[in-house]
DNA sequence: ATGATATATGAATGTATATTCATTTATTGG
DNA sequence: CCAATAAATGAATATACATTCATATATCAT
């Protein structure tokens, strides 16, 4: 069912939570799902979600980091996308997860969420 | 390449974050690591984690109400288990994309992280 | 009922970090 | 070279939240 071995390193462990607590931050991972599916640069991020330049470099540069996300220089631009499918993957699957939880939550009505 | 719309509602996008930000947390992480393949009370999680009950019962709590774990009641124990596959699978391919930056990084040598 | 075990909860706190503002570094065109 | 545009960086701050400690709730055995 699953082919993560149960036993991971410190460090993996250590840089898999890193990776996920990145696109843990909605502002973050709006730019991610920005990239997600076209190239943009930087200045557009910015205008699309309505957030500082600033603070779409400082995100982006984490994001660089931990290799979630790649650029490439285009004369002044800076041209940002996600960095491989795996990213991808990885969305696909928690954006189907938060759909079964939400479609739970409506066929239970308004049940407490975990009795 | 990905099936994810291009145009997620605030409250999807807000709950997506919310759960990348739950697995973010090295021990919360941990937790949900423990009960990828197997199905473990409270305490030997915390017995196995070397963390105290209390905060595993903490982070447990918010794991169920995201739906990320299940909980089901044996007698005076709580036994937990991840709780379905897209959980497993949303792991599965992030473990595979640090295994894919750890090669990447070695591969560089020591080059500036982003050059 | 009582004591013992397993888990959950509440409040308090220190730390990490998202955001802002001001500034700096690149790149292009004149 | 200069001005203009695009992006990156550094420092400062306010806030969120992981952790701890003390206590409460639940279940079982006697």
């Amino acid at each position: 069912m699953t082919h993560t071995p149960d036993t991971l390193s410190d460090d993996q462990t250590a840089d898999l939570a890193e990776m996920f607590r990145l696109l843990g931050d909605p502002t973050r991972l709006r730019i991610v799902l920005t990239l997600l599916t076209e190239t943009v640069q930087v200045g557009e991020i910015a205008e699309r979600l309505s957030v500082s330049q600033s603070l779409v470099s400082h995100h982006l540069r984490l994001l660089r980091a931990a290799r979630l996300v790649r650029h490439e220089r285009k004369g002044r631009e800076m041209h940002y996308r996600i960095h491989d499918h795996h990213v991808s993957c990885v969305i696909d699957d928690m954006v189907a997860h938060v759909a079964e939880v939400r479609e739970a939550q409506h066929t239970a009505g308004q049940e407490a969420e975990t009795a």
